[in-house]
DNA sequence: TAATAAATTTAGACCTGTCTAAATTTATTG
DNA sequence: CAATAAATTTAGACAGGTCTAAATTTATTA
């Protein structure tokens, strides 16, 4: 149907859309680790599909057909990340270049099975909403721990970063999704904070806590 | 490591190997679906890489290299047809073109895991063995239905024909792996044979028996 | 608002994998 | 063994996706 080039394109556009009404070829260039010009030709191509809207200079949106295939592959992304980790034992750090490849494959079919097969999660490992197979989810109102005050907290639910670094630093402290976590104080001087656990105290920096998203 | 088209080449050379020291350009082209002059082409690339080992106009065959490949390829490619069938409720005859695509899928550390998640499966749903991490396997001594005589008989292991319809067939027919057959009559006309399994009997036509594989 | 900077697109090239048509080599056969 | 047929390779082209360098458009700022 599309090419894994497309999907790729289709896939950035959508995450990057969520924050703004229109991406940028910039955006999508640094996003896609490729050059500014390799988008241009890119968006290009889409267009002609009629998967995106694109005016040259202004950006471009997704058409309700290339939204509809992105959150496909959101779902097969995040169904794929869900099985790694829970059936055959992955860490969270791990999963991620794996599903880069298995979101591709093609048969929705086998993915909706898969989905049966893990009794249809409704989050992945990482705590971001899996679409069902009619492509709806819910938004989670999370919050970064950096944006609440002393005494108040909440249960981790997700993160902003997922690079593997951040992802094995909060494994290391234990900040994993599901813990509940409560601000014990607050260093005016970095804005670092102590976070209390059920089972131990915590200070993590300000950036990590601005990664880190709670339920309250 | 390599790209899709060279894996399905490799894979080719090696399936074709089987009945022969080298392989032609064209049996490579018949079984690839594409143009002897684009296989000319991958040829040299190949060689190139020290995967086969390559003589214009004399046929190929796989280097050390290129088998170990071809055997992690086709590893994957059982695993994911085990894994479709025996976790996900896939039949036998569904999970071919899912398996091509899986087969790709770059990361041998998932492969593995699989394959202890499904306790280390020896065969695939169609009775092909399934190499191990090593990519070391035993060979069925397997023998065509076609080829036994009155009243011998053995345990459906393998089939040779891996299509669709023959699949559907034989399912039909419960004529499946496992089952324990006997050959009733033989039908001097055609070569048509009636078989007895434990609950019924089913004549089946020369070409049927020909490409349906038991061990005695 | 004119000059400069930043963002984006265009031009032209390259690589992979494919194709058709033509040339070449090997096999077959009268 | 020469003629013909079959198999294979070469030549030249093209589509998808990418790149660098140059041109163009939009945004910023003095
Ligand atoms: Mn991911
Ligand atoms: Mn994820
Ligand atoms: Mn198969
Ligand atoms: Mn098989």
């Amino acid at each position: 149907m599309n090419t894994l080039a497309e999907e790729n394109y289709l896939k950035s556009i959508y995450h990057l859309s969520v924050n703004a009404t229109s991406v940028s070829t910039n955006q999508l260039a640094a996003l896609l680790n490729t050059k500014a010009s390799s988008v241009t030709d890119m968006l290009k191509k889409l267009a002609e599909k009629e998967l995106i809207n694109y005016t040259p200079y202004q950006g471009v949106s997704l058409t309700a057909t290339g939204e509809k295939i992105a959150v496909n592959i959101i779902r097969k992304h995040r169904l794929w990340e869900y099985f790694l980790v829970e059936k055959l034992d992955f860490k969270w750090d791990q999963v991620h270049e794996m599903a880069e490849e298995l979101e591709h494959i093609s048969s929705n079919e086998l993915i909706d099975r898969l989905d049966k097969f893990m009794e249809y999660p409704k989050f992945d490992p990482h705590g971001d909403p899996i679409p069902d197979c009619n492509g709806l989810f819910k938004i989670h109102n999370l919050k970064p721990v950096s944006s609440i005050g002393i005494n108040e907290g909440g249960v981790i639910c997700g993160v902003r970063d997922h690079s593997k670094a951040y992802l094995q630093y909060l494994e290391k402290q234990s900040l994993t999704i599901g813990k509940k976590v409560t601000v014990a104080e607050i260093i005016e001087f970095d804005h670092s904070m102590i976070l209390q656990t059920e089972d131990k105290t915590i200070q993590i920096s300000r950036d990590v806590a601005n990664n880190l998203l709670i339920a309250l």
